[in-house]
DNA sequence: TTGAAAGCGCTAACAA
DNA sequence: TTGTTAGCGCTTTCAA
């Protein structure tokens, strides 16, 4: 059996209080008391049992993190990997445990939520990404329970969020096309139901405005995040007869796909076609041309993310309730031409 | 303040423990009972406190997941993700909740993993990749306590795994290299102290002598993971008087560094230096040239590890100690050269 | 088939 | 500064 409080506190000839002031650093015990009993712990091996703390002071000392259901998807894709290096990093160094969940549809993310919920298993809960109806949300927000999602909500109610300003880095990302003297841009989106899709969109469509472009509507397509569907997204629009000179695409892994789609019909990039993603991964330098991207700092968002909801859970004071990550453009090869 | 079990066996008008043996399927219930109390619980919202459960069974339904602490390094890397997506996967298919941590240093990380197993808010761990001494290891022996590793150990007593057998894997690589005529072969290795790096390297001088070529220490290097790895190893190889006509290099990511410093030197991959890599990750196809690679199956890796890890923290008979997840050769374009 | 009672290991009033 | 006591919400003997 494991050493509990109570081995401790008989063999100190205290009371199991006066060992449990001394493990939270209760400033009313003696110091000489506080070395005795340290001593002892150390001596015994005694490791407190947080479930049974968890059990009397209702905190756990863990954040569950919600992975959205296309958990396979997203996965493939850099932007997760990063996202949870520096939520993890963030926990890791506050000591906190970083409790992960998933479904595989809505209904049982909303379930494994519940549990981890309403088991009171986590103190708080991270959200990755925002459907536009997302019913962990709902749920959450009906539970009062603290979360902090990554990504815009375009929920009503004040939610906690940390998020890029898609809108913002998307219309960059179409300046930067325009100011090379492209006038025919497409734009190759994620899944519809996403808010960042829509986001990126909207930038997008408010820079061609704002430069008098002409919106071509059959020049937007959407898709997801996986290679493929930048592929896809290739073999529709080039087989239509007005054909753009450069792409705003919602993500580099799908702008990889674009450039594979594309040097199979032989269509060179930069120079017949400009390309710029998102998210910056790291072989965005490596393939050939090397890929033009706004850099969204994924890792930051992941950090002040962990870091907004633990100060939620312990109660502290928060800044305010949206966290914006700036971004930035890198410009390589893919859009490096200038046309007209 | 949440519903608990007290508050349903009172509106059903039994006892705590009655409603206990409807939650956890006693069978010695009356189906008529079991109905009422079930509709209760529907009624008033009832979700089981895991915490007080686990307090009292011992048990936590959950599992820790241990990264090793280069994590930027691993997590860079698309093994990782690919790793933890297996894992998390098949936690969410047995409805158990995945816990990660980490440690800065070596001592950090057995802290960590000291509080989540002492502090029993486990009831296994699940390590990745293992160093030749491992102290997380060694604690988890000494504490006799449920683990699996993925990865292969070195040390004497069984211990369970889920593996790659590397050894043969990298064998296959160099084997292949020889089979397109090649007689100068380097190898670009990982960490040094990690049994996986100790494994190929053995798997590729293994190849070298069986095909009785002699084996040019000046062309082994050792990195880490990460592409910058794989670049400064080049400048090593390449600036000597003696130039290997092959690479098989320990993982895709460093073989893209490998790439781009050749590429820099104007060195034709494969015509002049063919390349292998391991772990066939996604963007390996999209390199130019594309990448030959080992598919070492990193999703199932996690998965079976996960899987068997359940098993043993259940007290399900397992099937061996030992488990290997067969690997294949992918030949793509940057080993596509015959030499000679 | 059900209930009563004890206790998992800890914390937190309230007393002393 | 320290001890006593009463739970936290659940499971699990033992009895009925």
């Amino acid at each position: 059996m494991a050493v509990t409080i109570i081995d401790v506190a008989k063999k100190a000839g205290v009371s199991p209080s006066t060992v449990s002031r001394v493990i939270s650093g209760s400033s009313r015990i003696s110091t000489e008391t506080t070395e005795r009993i340290r001593t002892i712990m150390e001596e015994l091996g005694y490791v407190p049992n947080s479930i049974a703390k968890s059990l009397v002071s209702k905190t756990t000392n863990s954040i569950g993190l919600v992975l959205p259901k296309p958990a396979e998807e997203l996965f493939l894709n850099h932007f997760f990997s990063e996202l949870i290096r520096g939520i993890l990093t963030q926990c890791s160094r506050s000591e906190i445990d970083l409790m992960m969940t998933t479904g595989a549809t809505e209904r049982e993310e909303v379930d494994a939520v519940s549990r981890l919920v309403r088991g009171r298993k986590v103190d708080g809960i991270l959200l990755l990404y925002s459907r536009k109806e997302d019913p962990t949300i709902e749920f959450l927000q009906k539970q009062d329970f603290p979360f902090v999602l990554v990504g815009r909500s375009n929920y009503e109610t004040p939610i906690y969020t940390v998020d890029t300003d898609n809108r913002q880095a998307a219309y960059d990302a179409t300046r930067h096309l325009i100011d090379q003297g492209h006038k025919r841009i497409g734009f190759v989106s994620g899944p519809p139901n996403l808010v960042v899709s829509e986001d990126r969109c909207a930038g997008y469509t408010q820079a061609l405005e704002s430069a008098e472009i002409a919106l071509h509507p059959e020049w937007i397509v959407e898709g997801d995040f996986l290679q493929e569907s930048g592929y896809r997204a290739m073999s529709l629009i080039m087989s239509q007869p007005e054909r753009p000179t450069a792409f705003v695409v919602i993500d580099d892994m799908v702008a990889f796909g674009v450039l594979r789609g594309l040097t199979e019909l032989g269509i060179r990039v930069p120079q017949d076609i400009s390309l710029v993603g998102f998210n910056n991964i790291a072989v965005a330098e490596l393939t050939s041309p090397p890929l033009t991207s706004i850099d969204i700092g994924i890792y930051e968002l992941g950090y002040t993310a962990s870091q907004l909801l633990h100060k939620i859970v312990k109660g502290e004071p928060t800044p305010q309730n949206r966290l914006i990550i700036p971004h930035r453009l890198v410009v390589r090869e893919s859009s490096l031409f200038r046309i007209g």
